[in-house]
RNA sequence: GCCGGCGUGGCGGAAUUGGUAGACGCAGCGGAUUCAAAAUCCGCCGCUGGAGACAGUGUGUCGGUUCGAGUCCGACCGCCGGCACCA
């Protein structure tokens, strides 16, 4: 072999390989253990960033781990290919959509292969082909068949200046991103799902998938499943009601007011009569419509001048109308208890509403409500005929009264909300609905799908072109199509289904599917441990209600990897803005024990700022290019690197330094196995391991390389801490280095132990690595390729050890190290720790109290 | 604001179920090799004291539980992710 290390002749010769001989086509076959590995797709943005490297390096390494425990293995990839960053792309360049997102995929695919990703490329696929979302316009409709689709009014960001509908994101300091214009929420007509008839089943399958406890408790804590009472009130003078929800109706005896949504009817009934409400009405509208603007925003309010008649005391409370309280969350009005509620209180004190204690505090006397609300849950106070009564005890005994009254029921509640999954953006799949000239409202039937979004568009700032294309929208005879397209969470809902069986042109899913899913591992960025995932949960079940698909979950094991960070830098620009300089441009000063001080920019040698860690991210311009890092060291060397540097759930920081340090290591693997197949060369041949006649040294590597099979499967198939797996192997191979040098004269024992040494540590980095150790397992001689040969196997007879290191500590502080037999009584470990010297004079003038043993670890001996 | 995380040497991290804190790697320091350099190899490496044996101290801060706490509990500080139209 190549006594050097060549990563790129390498690396090409095993791509070539596996694409000559199609390794990674997956195959159903129903005799065989299947084992379904997905990363989340990426958006066809331009280039690969770390993250994707990250991301696909992980799922690589647990495919090609799963291979090699004989499973069949299925590892797919295609694009995300709808969204925003196409239009922005339009309008800045002049490019359709279409073709920028297109080229974009073409140039990623290629980065792709050159990572070396074990791909069945063969069910590769967009979600703008028509082809994939065809079928989601096609299921939709049988969603609209069967009531699980509706329109209602909700509030959007509205940029008065361009026009136009903005997400969230193009949302800054309450102003549009573009025209710089005050943002005002508005409410239009849009489509929702109705994720909320399944918000019972969402919750309760958590509990059957294996998915870290965090993303549980966050989707738990999002479908927020409550016990309440929704109970009216009587509004004052006029013929209607207020319909409010409360989960402590404990507390009922201590509304003082309520408040309703500035879109509320009984608040613009308020306006009519009183015309100087108009105008906070309308600044109610202002701002954006995320939870955290609302949440975060200055809480006001106007007296309506109504008042609604408490349903228990029959009391008159007035009736507010206030900017954090929104007509589509709930019923639009709320009860306010500012004794118990600290957003109420706050609410009371400045409008100088009465507060009223109705809940004792821990020692039963009236609390202290002059700094804040108490909101703990205690005994009923001024509350009549509840007095006294415990949380419990109440909630069922107002409950009960307001039931028999007909003013109230118990009802379980949900903080989901319905999915509103229409968009007023072009470059999405076309909802598959038209109007007719009577205000008909119609989902597209089979014949006249797919609606394919027409290719050949310009788009600029002024919203959808679709809605300026009557050769789109115009179905004659009065009919028009809708020009919103979906959410492409729509897209990304049932992608992993569709792997199955991409070239199906007649059907949405068939029997594939059931072969391989659910996914059995699932691996994307935290930041979607919400939303898609949510979403694809609720869209797995839709699927199996439609006889689609038989299970109920989609993702069955769940890892969510952490992100790429990176060093940031910067100078101030004239404007008072910053320039952000890239960490390839940078050159760090550091002071004698290595701490970075200071940092020049290479091309003029002056200084720039240190702007500390942060996301690899564009606005920052601290993102490391994959390609030239592939460039300069190889694929191997990435992935190594990647997998090295930290546990996949932790964000990982990028070093240079530590690149280099993945390659030193992949040089020395090179010519470890290099040199032991000369040390076999000169032997003439390769000796049989005879495991009962080794000497101590052989039988100290030996039970270095088996204690390393156990830590390295372990940490991979069970834990999936590769890093920790990677240190295993270092250690291996640290050890086997020593040995070979020790060793210059090779006995046929020292060379067996030696090669079981060495084709461990290849066999364990091959999904890791798996370009070199595909070359390395050829140079040792093996004709089945590395991606075939199975992992190694575990001898426990080689880890047995003659003798153990055990601790000893005197009241918890290790004062000395023992030898001991690993199979000694207790009493015999007890007998050699107090021998020990330093343990005598740590007792030394003290009572023996106590002695602890902890076979195979340590004794603590108490004493004072 | 609400929900969920994280915090360990100069740095990335290890310590898996409450049991020897700092594995492995990076940086640094010393040495070998070399005409020299690069590359490579060997050694040292939390902090304080000590020639050393060893002792003290140390896992964001403060307090608690325990024979024993990085790990469990309470309070606090800092940072990160999500908050329904970024993907």
């Amino acid at each position: 072999m190549d006594t050097q290390y060549q990563p790129h002749a390498i690396e090409s010769a095993a791509q070539t390989y596996w694409d000559d001989n199609q390794c990674f086509k997956a195959v159903e076959d129903a005799r065989r253990e299947k084992f379904y590995c997905l990363s989340m797709f990426p958006y066809p943005s331009g280039k690969l960033h770390m993250g994707h490297v990250r991301n696909y390096t992980i799922g690589d390494v647990v495919s090609r781990y799963q291979r090699m425990q004989g499973k069949n293995v299925m590892q797919p990839m295609g694009w995300d290919a709808f969204g925003m960053p196409a239009e922005n792309a339009a309008i800045k360049n002049r490019v359709p959509p279409g073709d920028w997102t297109y080229q974009n995929i073409d140039y990623m695919r290629r980065q792709l292969k050159a990572l070396g990703f074990a791909y069945d490329w063969s069910r590769e696929f967009a979600t703008c082909d028509v082809d994939y979302y065809r079928w989601e316009q096609w299921f939709f409709a049988r969603l609209v068949d069967k009531g699980l689709v509706y329109k209602k009014m909700a509030a959007v960001n509205w940029d008065p200046v361009d026009n136009t509908v903005l997400a969230n994101e193009q949302v800054i300091d309450g102003r549009g991103w573009r025209s710089g214009a005050l943002v005002e929420r508005k409410e239009i007509p849009l489509w929702f799902l109705k994720i909320t008839d399944y918000a019972e089943e969402l919750l309760a399958d958590l509990d059957h998938v294996d998915w870290p406890e965090q993303v549980k408790t966050m989707q738990r804590n999002w479908i927020g499943k409550s016990r309440g009472v929704e109970l009216s009130f009587d509004v004052c003078g006029r013929d209607e009601t207020l319909d409010v929800y409360t989960t402590r109706p404990d507390t009922l005896m201590g509304v003082t007011y309520v408040a309703v949504a500035a879109s509320h009817p009984l608040a613009r009934a308020a306006a009519e009569r009183d015309p100087s409400l108009t105008g906070f009405l309308e600044e109610c509208a202002r701002g954006g419509t995320s939870e955290a603007d609302l949440a975060t925003m200055e809480k006001r309010g106007r007296d309506t001048g109504f008042t609604a008649r408490h349903p228990l005391t029959g009391n008159q409370v007035p009736i507010y109308v206030a900017n954090f309280v929104l007509m589509e969350y709930g019923t639009g009005a709320v009860m306010a208890v500012p004794g118990h509620d600290q957003r109420d209180w706050e609410f009371a004190t400045k409008y100088g509403l009465p507060i009223v204690a109705v809940i004792a505090d821990e020692q039963g006397n009236t609390p202290d409500l002059s700094a804040g609300a108490h909101v703990e849950h205690g005994a009923l106070i001024n509350s009549g005929e509840f007095d006294g009564l415990d949380f419990d005890a109440a909630f069922q005994a107002i409950a009960a009264r307001l039931e028999s009254e007909g003013r109230g029921t118990v009802k379980t509640n949900f903080r989901l909300r319905d999915w509103g999954v229409a968009r007023q953006r072009y470059w999405g799949a076309p909802i598959p609905v038209k109007y007719g000239p009577e205000g008909q409202t119609v989902a597209l039937t089979d014949d006249e799908l797919p609606v394919a979004l027409p290719m050949e568009v310009e788009v600029d700032a002024s919203g959808s072109p679709l809605k300026k294309m009557p050769a789109f929208y115009d179905l004659g005879d009065g009919w028009t199509r809708e020009t919103d397209t979906f959410d492409t969470f729509m897209e990304s809902s049932w992608y992993y289904a569709r792997f199955a069986c991409a070239d199906n042109l007649e059907a949405m899913l068939d029997e594939r599917a059931d072969y391989w899913l659910p996914v059995d591992l699932y691996i994307g960025g935290i930041e979607h441990a919400i939303l898609h995932l949510l979403y694809a949960r609720f869209f797995h079940k839709l699927m199996r209600d439609f006889g689609l698909i038989e299970s109920d979950e989609p993702f069955q094991r769940l890892l969510t990897q952490g992100m790429v960070i990176a060093e940031t830098f910067y100078r101030e620009a004239d404007n008072g803005g910053k320039d952000w300089f890239n960490p390839a441009d940078v050159e760090v000063k550091r002071d004698d024990k290595g701490r970075p001080v200071s940092a020049v920019l290479a091309s003029d040698g002056q200084p720039v700022q240190m702007g500390g860690i942060e996301k690899m991210a564009k606005s920052k311009n601290n993102g490391v290019d994959p390609q030239a890092m592939i460039d300069r060291f190889g694929a191997d060397t990435v992935r190594l690197f990647m997998m090295f540097a930290a546990p996949p759930e932790q964000s990982l920081e990028w070093s240079d330094a530590g690149v280099e340090g993945a390659h030193r290591f992949m040089k020395r693997l090179w010519k470890l196995v290099a040199d032991h197949l000369a040390a076999e060369e000169n032997a003439g041949a390769v000796p049989t391991l005879d495991s009962q006649a080794l000497d101590d040294g052989q039988r100290g590597l030996r039970r270095k390389t088996h204690e390393t099979i156990k830590k390295a499967s372990d940490d991979i198939g069970r834990r999936t801490t590769f890093n920790t797996a990677i240190a295993a192997v270092m250690e291996l191979s640290n050890a086997l280095g020593r040995f070979q040098s020790e060793r210059a004269d090779a006995t046929p024992q020292d060379l067996a132990v030696a090669r079981e040494a060495v084709e461990t540590c290849v066999l364990l980095l091959a999904p890791i690595t798996p370009h070199a150790c595909h070359a390395l397992w050829q140079a040792l001689g093996h004709r089945e390729p590395a991606i075939d040969a199975r992992w190694p196997e575990l001898d426990e007879q080689a880890l047995v050890r003659d003798s153990l290191e055990l601790a000893v500590q005197v009241n918890g502080k290790l004062r000395a190290r023992i030898e001991i037999a690993p199979d000694a009584a207790k009493e015999v470990v007890e007998a050699e720790a107090l021998a020990n010297e330093n343990v005598l004079r740590h007792i030394e003038g003290k009572t023996l109290r106590k002695v602890i043993v902890v076979p195979g670890k340590l004794v603590n001996i108490v004493a004072s």
